[in-house]
DNA sequence: GTTGTTACCTGTACGC
DNA sequence: TGCGTACAGGTAACAA
């Protein structure tokens, strides 16, 4: 499932190959995933030249001489470059050079074109990588609801999800049902460090490959070898040996060590 | 405005 | 073998 590490590993490996390049055709065949007309949106796309592939948090944005090609990716959403065509295969772009694919098994994912960046989009809170550890505080102490559910939360900071929402509480040492208002000040700061820490290690890694991720160029990443908490239920944990347990916090499968967390 | 719940979707794992 | 069920979780829409 890709999250900020994914979606980063898929823009670097996606801008040196589409930059610069022009889209000569856009065929969409599941509109399912697409938001707008097919028909509308490959008039806007035919012709346009491609200036730069950017991220904000979870999407990816793709700046065009006029506006912008929006995707996120959802659970299973690919982009991928001069692949074949599968029965997932929901949007073609024929380019100058090349051909990008989106693949979609199961079409959690969206694409808009828009002449601007959509509300959407731009309503999304900062990143966490960059986002003062000021800023931070002053966005968790107006939150009564539990941390894990607003890491999720991309109006509070934009590309966190699932893994490592909880492998940032795990290394934080903080339990994922704390309320984020209640957090004395050196708790937030543990979270703050330990979410830009997991994020910048699993960049590194290339991203964590459970479900079906791969970048680009089809290659996985390998920081799923490194999750100490996610889907490691009944393990023993890697500090203390407890058995890592699993809860539901906001509706999604939340995975923490009951002894290190508190 | 905030928080919580549900729908959407398909592949995989598991129990019987 | 085959069937039913649970689970995986991104955002959007809705209820409270």
């Amino acid at each position: 499932m890709p999250e900020l590490p994914e979606v980063e590993t898929v823009v670097r490996t996606l801008r040196p190959a589409i930059a610069g390049r022009r889209i000569l055709n856009a065929e969409f065949t599941q509109l399912r995933v697409l938001l707008g007309s097919p028909l509308t949106t490959a008039e806007a796309l035919a012709g346009r030249r491609i200036e730069g592939v950017e991220r904000y948090g979870k999407f990816i944005a793709i700046r065009l001489d006029r506006g912008y090609l929006v995707v996120h990716l959802g659970m299973t959403g690919k982009l991928l470059i001069d692949a074949p065509s599968t029965k997932w295969t929901h949007a073609v772009f024929t380019l100058d050079r090349g051909v990008l694919h989106y693949d979609d098994q199961r079409q959690f994912g969206r694409i808009e074109y828009g002449a601007k960046l959509p509300e959407r989009v731009a309503a999304l809170g900062p990143e966490p990588l960059d986002i003062p550890l000021e800023d931070f505080a002053a966005r968790l102490k107006a939150r009564h609801a539990p941390i894990k559910a607003v890491l999720l939360n991309q109006a509070v900071v934009r590309g966190v999800g699932n893994i490592y929402a909880d492998e940032a509480l795990f290394r934080a040492g903080v339990h994922p049902k704390r309320l984020a208002n209640s957090l004395r000040r050196d708790r937030v700061e543990r979270v703050w460090n330990a979410m830009r820490e997991v994020l910048a290690e699993a960049i590194e890694s290339r991203g964590s490959s459970v479900s079906n991720y791969v970048d680009a160029e089809g290659r996985k990443g390998s920081f799923q070898l490194s999750h100490r908490v996610y889907r490691r239920t009944g393990q023993p944990c890697v500090k203390c040996g407890a058995a890592i347990k699993r809860i539901l916090v906001a509706q999604r499968g939340t995975h923490f060590c009951p002894k290190c967390q508190r």
